[in-house]
DNA sequence: AATCACTGCAACCGCGCTCCT
DNA sequence: TAGGAGCGCGGTTGCAGTGAT
């Protein structure tokens, strides 16, 4: 296929360009037998003529189970809208709260809808949520500057930005630590900035129901109950 | 019906971080 | 502590599909 779809041959005999469905076969056999992770010994463990690389996004893109598929909902799209708002393009911090999205998806989403585009209500919509998530981010620098020691330009930074993998950070405002000792943005945060920022946009007849709601499944609805449940 | 332009998306690339020796 | 390997992330590329002319 290669050739075909006109990809460049793969130095080291690394097969590039488009997966076959044998291909994503040979993948979720060998992902079922090993495990995610250790994608460097896929060549070396199964015929599959991918590097490691290459085998991780296609099975974090497209194979993995519980990817969501299709559209976005406006939902999603609110919130993607909020968060790039509120972190720019950390899209993989993004998508952990978008179950079954990957950053690869919103990313090219954002690309494609609010890049590129330009549409003028689009613009205004966006417009409107940041000035909106810029008051609340104030509001949270004043919230914490009270509570806390320390300076006005730190407090902005554990406000405003995306969560970062220092240790000290872990039990901050953004983030917590999971129970294999990763740090992961603390959904607790995110939840009570967009529930403000939901009773702010549906003020304006924006959106139309709850963020998650509770009676669409989604693949990791327990998580997501359990990091939300203590917030609302 | 043919051609062109645009859009969406899958996949690749390079860089930086983390972990292990 | 330094260096190498592996992994993850963000940016970019290129193909396929679709609508407009």
């Amino acid at each position: 296929m290669d050739g075909m779809m006109g990809w460049r041959v793969a130095e080291e005999g690394w097969r590039k360009g488009p997966w076959t469905p044998a291909e994503d076969k040979l993948l979720m056999e060998y992902v079922a037998l090993h495990g995610e992770g250790s994608w460097s010994s896929v060549a070396g463990c199964s015929v599959l003529k991918r590097n490691g690389k290459s085998c991780r996004l296609r099975w974090v893109n497209y194979l993995r189970p519980g990817l969501k598929k299709g559209q976005l909902s406006p939902q999603e799209e609110g919130i993607i809208i909020e968060l790039h708002a509120l972190w720019g393009n950390k899209w993989s911090t993004i998508a952990r709260y978008l179950p079954g999205r990957t950053d690869n998806e919103i990313k090219n989403y954002w690309r494609t809808h609010f890049k590129k585009k330009g549409k003028p209500l689009q613009n205004d919509k966006k417009q409107k949520y940041e000035a909106k998530f810029s008051y609340i981010q104030d509001q949270r620098v004043q919230e914490t500057m009270n509570n806390t020691t320390s300076s006005e330009s730190e407090v902005y930074d554990k406000v405003t930005k995306p969560p970062q993998a220092t240790p000290q950070e872990t039990t901050d405002l953004t983030c917590r630590v999971a129970t294999d000792g990763k740090q992961q943005p603390n959904p607790c945060v995110m939840a009570q900035d967009i529930a403000r920022c939901w009773d702010i946009v549906s003020e304006d007849g924006l959106w139309s129901g709850f963020m998650w709601n509770p009676d669409h499944d989604h693949p990791n609805q327990d998580v997501m109950e359990q990091s939300f449940s203590p917030c609302f």
